[in-house]
DNA sequence: CCATTCGCTTGCAAAATGCAAGTGAAAATA
DNA sequence: TATTTTCACTTGCATTTTGCAAGCGAATGG
């Protein structure tokens, strides 16, 4: 029980996390790829369930969207809570950490809004 | 010439670009990965040259790094101009579109400060 | 009870990533 | 000018991640 922790430290120094103190950096570690950031929007935008982000239009493939919410969970940003008391399926919301995300997604639409043809908002003001 | 035009759609529908009209999703397709952001931190913090951005302390690979490079001008992100006059060695700077991004980084670094431990601001206050 | 939906899991091909090593031109130095 | 060093990549290759389709058991609805 003293070889490999239960840390990163035995990993190759690219997937050590975190790769730096930067809070960017850091940021990224937890949201850089092309799919993390679409199912914080999708839980911004109210939706709760494993079906409804599946559904959004982008398509996230499932496998993807289960290691994502298994990710976010993970990370705090989003819970994992009964769908409906009683019920044994579930649904998935902020935390206050993810809640946090708010002026990232904002920033980040009101980015695309300006600088992306043809973009248009499907959160609104807030 | 009419076989196989220059946009995307000749590609899988996964990597066709935008894959929605939402401008979180559009700005995801261009910034969304482990690396892009960082190049975009550090010409913020007025690094110009490769090397400089090869020295940040993630790592970037030096071929990664000639990818995202190319990709932030291809989007107009970033531009590519002499080091010095006169020299042939190049330098990089953000375009406007690219400045814009600051409220993005800024939202990001806050939150990475607040929620992960032991992340310190590279970037001060602006 | 039966059909449908949900929330995944699995298998596999393709693409992206990470690393080390190499390269040729440009710049710095002697 | 000659030599060395730096720079900005490129290349090759192993590993990891991604994307897609299909399948599957439990939960739910009728």
């Amino acid at each position: 029980m003293s070889q490999s922790s239960n840390k990163t430290e035995d990993l190759p120094p690219s997937r050590q996390l975190p790769r730096s103190p930067c809070p960017v950096a850091c940021a990224l570690d937890i949201l850089g790829d092309r799919w993390t950031l679409l199912v914080v929007r999708d839980l911004m935008l109210g939706r709760t369930r494993f079906k409804d982000f599946s559904a959004s239009p982008e398509g996230i493939p499932t496998n993807i969207l289960t290691d994502r919410l298994e990710r976010l969970v993970r990370h705090g940003i989003a819970e994992r809570i009964p769908a409906a008391e009683g019920s044994k399926r579930f649904a998935y919301k902020l935390t206050e950490k993810g809640e946090a995300l708010r002026p990232v997604l904002r920033a980040m639409r009101d980015w695309g809004l300006v600088w992306e043809e043809g973009t248009r908002a499907a959160l609104s003001e807030s």
